[in-house]
DNA sequence: CGCGCCAATAAGTATAGACATATTTTCATC
DNA sequence: GATGAAAATATGTCTATACTTATTGGCGCG
């Protein structure tokens, strides 16, 4: 009835235990492989993928020759979810609509490097919008495309899902970069999320990639107090 | 002079390409291992390993008997790495210092349900400090330690290392959740960042614990427009 | 037709051995 | 004593094989 876990996952989590317990503490050498063999009375693989189970984890840094080593602890390191809109707010049990504010086609600003780097000499697609839960505003979304990379999306109606939906389902990422920040709600932020003027507001500001080609630049804000991101970083179980 | 990468990382390379750039899509059955092993004339173990850490890395999903699948599109999912605020202030290239504005030991209130259960019977420290960089307010600190989870942080004295500092050297951490609003400044924070009242702050809410055990709370106020937290993601050569 | 059992299948775990590679230690030579 | 070549060693990669486990698809039975 011991219903035991494989075998490697016991050595890694065994190990992991005395990492963060603090029993075994940053540049404490962790036994080596032959050691471990012995203990667990197992081969060298079985060992081998626990240890480089914790070393892509983080836990631990091998070295050849010298053996493997608690790693210096690293602050804080939570894997933040950026949900899309549209699946946090239904999650939240409430109604959601996108409502499409403006759409143009226009060049890059001549005086805007980063507008330049995304247009890539073609034309962008700047779009606004705004996010509403049950029926009241929740964020403004400003958008830039690059048409050069979405081509189709100069013709994509986002009543079924907004843009950001649409871009992920058409225009695979594979670099991102967000950046988050707050600002206070400037006369047009107030008006659009009915907020007062000059109320916190968060603010992400994402950029994202696909094989090296800039394809979007979003801005998205939120009620600073409404919405929070949150983190979550644990043992699974 | 092929300066070949390890096998198991071609293999890897080859497979997370064809997702990322859309020629296989969501839902798309990635061959067989023993597909693979043929193509790649290899062994079973060797493809494995990639499979294995393309599974962990969330890109396919694995099934007994059925194959394995390329995994529904998450929504940008970046790495944010909330560093700590000394080494950040370090990187930078500016002077860091930790100023300790109050120290206190005293009781969880009666009427806060998170104090109660971070003290768990036990006293908390009350610590109120501000991170200066380059000689400026650069970040207002409030947090809270039990005593119970970390008893000789009483005695501490953070000349040399902030809070944040000492407790991850003394009490390693298992689970943190973390929490990044917009406030508005209120008179305190205003004072003590030297910024106008009511400008736009982001505000870090972490909470950690200890094999289930509460550790501290703190509360991280940054001025908005000059501090961003910046998360990207992408391949990682 | 629906139900449950069974066989086929693909991934999951593990072994024992081989060779490659990086790094440290040792030691001979200058 | 300094220097660099060589040996020792721990991890890294890979193979060939074997058994286990979960799931699925089919087959026979009521």
């Amino acid at each position: 009835m011991t219903a035991s876990r494989p075998l490697h996952q016991r050595i890694r989590g065994d190990i992991e235990t005395r990492i963060r317990s603090g029993e075994w503490p940053p540049g404490y050498r962790v036994p080596f492989e032959t050691e471990l063999m012995a203990e667990y009375g197992c081969a060298r693989m079985t060992v081998s993928k626990a240890m480089s189970s914790l070393a892509d984890a983080g836990l631990i840094v091998r070295r050849k020759r010298a053996g493997s080593f608690v790693a210096p602890p690293k602050m804080h390191a939570p894997v933040l979810n950026i949900p899309d809109i549209q699946s946090a707010v239904l999650a939240r049990g409430e109604a959601y609509t996108f409502r499409l504010l403006s759409r143009r086609i226009r060049a890059a600003r001549r005086n805007d490097a980063d507008e330049q780097a995304l247009a890539a000499g073609g034309r962008l697609l700047d779009l606004e919008g705004v996010h509403d839960a049950a029926g009241r505003p929740f964020a403004l979304e400003r958008r830039l495309v690059s048409l050069k990379a979405a081509p189709d999306m100069a013709n994509a109606a986002f009543t079924e899902r907004p843009p950001g939906a649409w871009l992920l389902e058409n225009v695979a990422w594979t670099e991102a970069e967000s950046r988050i920040g707050a600002v206070n709600a400037d006369p047009e932020i107030s008006r659009r999320l009915a907020l007062d003027p000059g109320t916190a507001c968060l603010v992400v500001d994402r950029k994202t990639w696909r094989t090296g080609e800039h394809v979007t630049r979003v801005l998205q804000i939120f009620p600073g107090e409404v919405f929070n991101l949150v983190a979550r970083f644990g043992p699974d179980p």
